[in-house]
DNA sequence: AGTCACAGTGTACGTTCGTACGCTCCAGGG
DNA sequence: CCCTGGAGCGTACGAACGTACACTGTGACT
C-alpha cells in the first residue's frame, strides 16, 4: 500500500509533528519513532523522506524560524512611529514570555544548538538580521542592536522568573534604551534617522 | 575490587565529567555510559552514586550555577561604586560571550531545562536572585532588574551574532539602562540608594 | 488490458541504552 | 590470626534506537 501517494503534507506533518516533540518533551528524547508516531506516519516514512536526524532537526528549525520571524514581522512591521515602535516591542516581549510555552521552549533549543554548532546559528543569524532590519526603520543601528538584545533579555527573565515583572518594567527599559537624550550617540552614527528625544518617557 | 574505597572524589569527577560531555555534546548525546568512560570510572559506578540520569543532571547543574554564580559574585562582588558595577557588567558580558564557551552553552542547556520543567527554574531562579543582590547594591530594583535582563541578552547576541558588537556598544546599552536623569524611575521605589543621575555617561 | 517505474512502506539487523543484581575485596573488630 | 558487613564493581538483560532494503501497490503510458 502507498498511501502516502495522495498525501503531500507528509513532510510538513512531520516537521510539525518533530517540532512538537521537541517542544515538549526536548530534544534528549526526540526520534524516528516517537516523531512518526506523533505525525501518524510508518517509520519508514522518516528515512523517506530525510536523509537522517540530522536533516530531520535542521528542518525543522529552519520552519521554526521562517514561524518566529513571521511573528516578528507582524508585530514589528505594523508600527507607523517611533512610539508604535515601542509598544509594539513591549507587547512582543509580553506576548512571548507568556503565551506561547512552545515558542519559547523551542528559541531556547535552537539557541543552544546554535551556541554549539554554526549550522544552526545561520537560522539565528537570519532571525536577529530580520528583526533589526525593522528596529533600524525607527532608531538608529546602534540602538536598534542594543533594544534587539534587551527583547532577548527581558524576554526570558519574564518568561523564567519566579514572579514576572509587570508591564511598566519593560515599557520603563525599553524607553530607557531608545531614549538618547542627555548626550552621546549622536557620534555613533544615527544614519537614515536622527535620534531626537522621545516625547514622552512613558515610565509607569 | 573496590578501588573508589580510596577516591573520594569520585562523585564529583563523574559530575565534572557530565558537564564537560553536556558542554560538548549537547544534552541529547549524554548517557551513562558516555560519562563514565569520560570520568574514568566504571558503568556500575553510575548507578551506585547517582539514583538515575534524573538525579545525575539536576546535581551535575546545580554544581554549574554554583560556578557561574561564583563568577558573578567575583565580578559584581568587587565593584565598591556605581561606575564600577557599571564596568563590572561590560566586563561580565564580554568575558561570558567571548571567553567559556563551556559556560555559555552550559547557560542554554539550563535554561532550555529551565523553560519546560519547573525543578530546573529553581536553579535559575537562584541565580537570578543572586546577581539581583549585587546590582542592588548600586541601582535601584527596577533597575537592577532590567540591567539583569539586558546582561542576558547582550551575553547572548554578541556570542551568537555573526558580527559580535564591539564593547562601546555594551558600555552604552549599560549607561542608557542605569541613567535616569531626564525623569522618572523616582517613585519607583529606589529604597536602599536613590538613583541620582550619573555624574558621567561614560558612553564610548 | 497490460506493463512499468517508482513513491512509499514494513521489517529485520546490529548497536546502544538504563538498570538490576550477584560478586569481590577491604577495613576494622574480635 | 580469622570473620564479616558493606562499599563498589562487572556483567547480563530487555527495550529502544537509527538505518538499510526488499517489497508492494498505483497511476501513467502504450
Amino acid at each position: 500500500m502507498a498511501t502516502g501517494h495522495t498525501d503531500p503534507h507528509r513532510r510538513e506533518r512531520i516537521l510539525d509533528a518533530t517540532l512538537d516533540l521537541i517542544a515538549e518533551e526536548g530534544i534528549a528524547r526526540v526520534s524516528h519513532r516517537r516523531i512518526a508516531a506523533r505525525a501518524g506516519v510508518p517509520l519508514g516514512s522518516m528515512t523517506y523522506h530525510f536523509s537522517g536526524m540530522e536533516e530531520l532537526l535542521r528542518e525543522a528549525f529552519g520552519r521554526f524560524t521562517d514561524h518566529i520571524v513571521a511573528v516578528f514581522d507582524a508585530r514589528l512591521g505594523a508600527a507607523a512611529d517611533r512610539d508604535q515602535a515601542r509598544t509594539a516591542v513591549a507587547d512582543l516581549v509580553h506576548s512571548l514570555s507568556e503565551e506561547s510555552q512552545r515558542d519559547l521552549v523551542l528559541t531556547q533549543e535552537l539557541y543552544t544548538l546554535a551556541a554549539r554548532r554554526p549550522a544552526y546559528r545561520e537560522l539565528t543569524h537570519e532571525w536577529m538580521r530580520r528583526s533589526r532590519v525593522h528596529l533600524e526603520k525607527h532608531f538608529d543601528p546602534a540602538t536598534a542592536r542594543q533594544l534587539d538584545a534587551l527583547i532577548e533579555g527581558l524576554t526570558l527573565h519574564r518568561a523564567l522568573a519566579r514572579e514576572p515583572h509587570d508591564r511598566a518594567l519593560t515599557v520603563e527599559a525599553i524607553a530607557r534604551v531608545t531614549t538618547t537624550d542627555h548626550d552621546a550617540a549622536t557620534d555613533r552614527g544615527a544614519t537614515t534617522d536622527r535620534n531626537t528625544p522621545g516625547p514622552d518617557a512613558g515610565t509607569s
